[in-house]
RNA sequence: GGAGAGGUGGCCGAGUGGUUGAAGGCAGCUGCCUGCUAAGCAGUUGUAGGGUAACCCCCUACCGAGGGUUCGAAUCCCUCCCUCUCCGCCA
């Protein structure tokens, strides 16, 4: 959410702005809403005052014994006026607060100006990309004729878009967790958090998926509350509603939750494999700082994701989103991508974003200034550190063997009991059995 | 799911209709005093919105949330949320 103030004052510059984001934001009715909601206020609160002060008599001269009919009637007159304009005023406010909440921030000035994914500029790229000797396979080819990845099954139990892993595969995306988490808790400094899997509608709203996404989430039927569709929602809403001292900053935190997500307008995108799924595991990095460092700690951030792929020697490329192609909340985002040799191409596997005030606006997280003074709001950040499924995705298609196996990254065995590489077991692959 | 108790300022804790933004205590800040420390004395300390050039000042709102009664509500009534205790159920 946008400073009501600020808007007032920079209308015509913020117009400007967000049109550099497409799908134009119409703020024509801003103006008169503001305009109309304090031309209330200040005749309502004048009318409170005055029903203050002529109570406070009032009951000094009852105290005495003395009539006090005609200031009685009086007031039942003030009070009915103040209900009706306070009436008017809650639907003005209403109105307002329900259009601020869908306009999307503003991006910083180093973002590049562009329409779509086209636009994005690459940053930097890492790792070399392996020359194959043969023809690298997918990750589901590979993963199926090694028995760790099942998505028939998964049809059967759930539906497209989910996945069923086995063995080594399970294996594998429970280490790739614990790698993460360690990593970022014991050499990045976060501390980490297990949240809840399931927030009320008060934390989407804080974070920006409400009221505008509704469609991308999945909604608890009978109880309005909604499973988490990235840990950046609970984990971000820790601090909802309060001021925090400014000594806790930066504030930065790393959690694994699953993330659950419709893909609604996705049909026919990526249906096959790990890429895009209903159901995933992330590993994310919060962060809550002063306005002043905001931008330092998202490049440190963007690194802290970028460690884990250089750990695993897997070939990656930083972007920064352009205009156009920022989500809705965010002032600044970069996007990690891997390298898949199987499908020639890279794919996100991380998007790390600084919010600026946006979400502690929504949120009102605040912190209190060092010596004191007015509590300022923070800044929020966040990034993938990393989607664990695609990076399962990523191993099995740059480690791949000729054979069919996969090498397993040298930093990931010691969470692995060891192992050196996946290969096909006996016990690892069941082939479907007849139907009934 | 059943029965009961409770939600007040940074914290503890008074307050059942009329200068109560809220006693008292703790913590914090500012003076004074005192070899140091500790103690003591006096004063001060919330958030948001509106007015305003203004973080001075004035006004309004806020005692879990939302309604109601009243000239006037932290105080009375209704609904909801949350916390705690006991019972049941349960990973």
């Amino acid at each position: 959410m946008l400073d009501l103030k600020y808007l007032r004052e920079n209308l015509e510059d913020v117009k400007r702005r967000l049109a550099t984001r497409g799908g134009v934001a119409d703020l024509s009715r801003l103006k008169g809403l503001d305009e109309k909601r304090r031309q209330i206020i200040t005749e309502v609160e004048a009318l409170k005052n005055r029903r203050n002060t002529v109570s406070q008599e009032i009951g000094r001269l009852k105290k005495r014994g003395e009539s006090a009919d005609d200031l009685i009637k009086e007031m039942q007159e003030v009070s009915q006026r103040i209900k009706t304009l306070d009436g008017e005023l809650e639907g003005c406010e209403r109105e307002l607060k329900e259009f601020l909440l869908t306009i999307p921030n503003i991006p910083h000035s180093s973002v590049p100006e562009g329409r779509d994914a086209t636009e994005n500029r690459v940053v930097r790229k890492w790792g070399e990309i392996r020359n194959f000797t043969f023809n690298p396979r997918e990750h589901t080819e590979i993963g199926e004729a090694l028995g760790i990845l099942d998505f028939k099954r998964a049809g059967k139990i759930a539906g497209a878009r989910f996945s069923l892993l086995r063995g080594v595969g399970a294996l594998l995306e429970r280490a790739l967790i614990n790698f993460m988490l360690e990593l970022h808790t014991t050499r990045h400094g976060y501390t980490e958090l297990l949240p809840p899997f399931i927030v009320n509608s008060e934390s989407m709203i804080g974070t920006g998926q409400l009221p505008k996404f509704e469609e991308d989430l999945f909604k608890i039927e009978g109880w309005g509350h909604y499973l988490v569709p990235t840990a950046e929602v609970p984990v971000t809403n820790v601090h909802r509603d309060e001021i925090l001292d400014e000594s806790l900053l930066p504030l930065c935190y790393t959690a694994y939750t699953p993330c659950f997500r419709k893909e609604a307008g996705s049909y026919g995108k990526e249906v096959k494999g790990l890429i895009r799924q209903h159901q995933f595991n992330k590993v994310e990095l919060v962060k809550f700082t002063t306005p002043e460092t905001s931008y330092e700690e998202l490049e440190k951030l963007t690194n802290d994701a970028e460690t884990v792929l250089k750990e695993l020697g897997i070939p990656y490329r930083v972007v920064i989103l352009c205009t156009g192609d920022m989500g809705f909340s965010a002032a600044k985002t970069y996007d990690i991508e891997v390298w898949l040799p199987g499908q020639g191409r890279y794919v996100e596997i991380s998007s790390c974003s600084n919010f600026e005030d946006f979400q502690a606006r929504r949120a009102n997280i605040r912190y209190r200034p060092k010596g004191g003074g007015k509590p300022r709001f923070v800044h929020t950040l966040n990034g993938s550190g990393l989607a664990i499924g695609r990076t399962v995705v990523a191993i099995l298609e740059n480690y791949q063997t000729e054979n069919g196996e996969v090498v397993i990254p040298e930093a990931l065995r010691q969470y692995m009991g060891g192992m050196e590489r996946i290969v096909r077991e006996g016990a690892g692959s069941v082939s479907m059995g007849q139907r009934q």
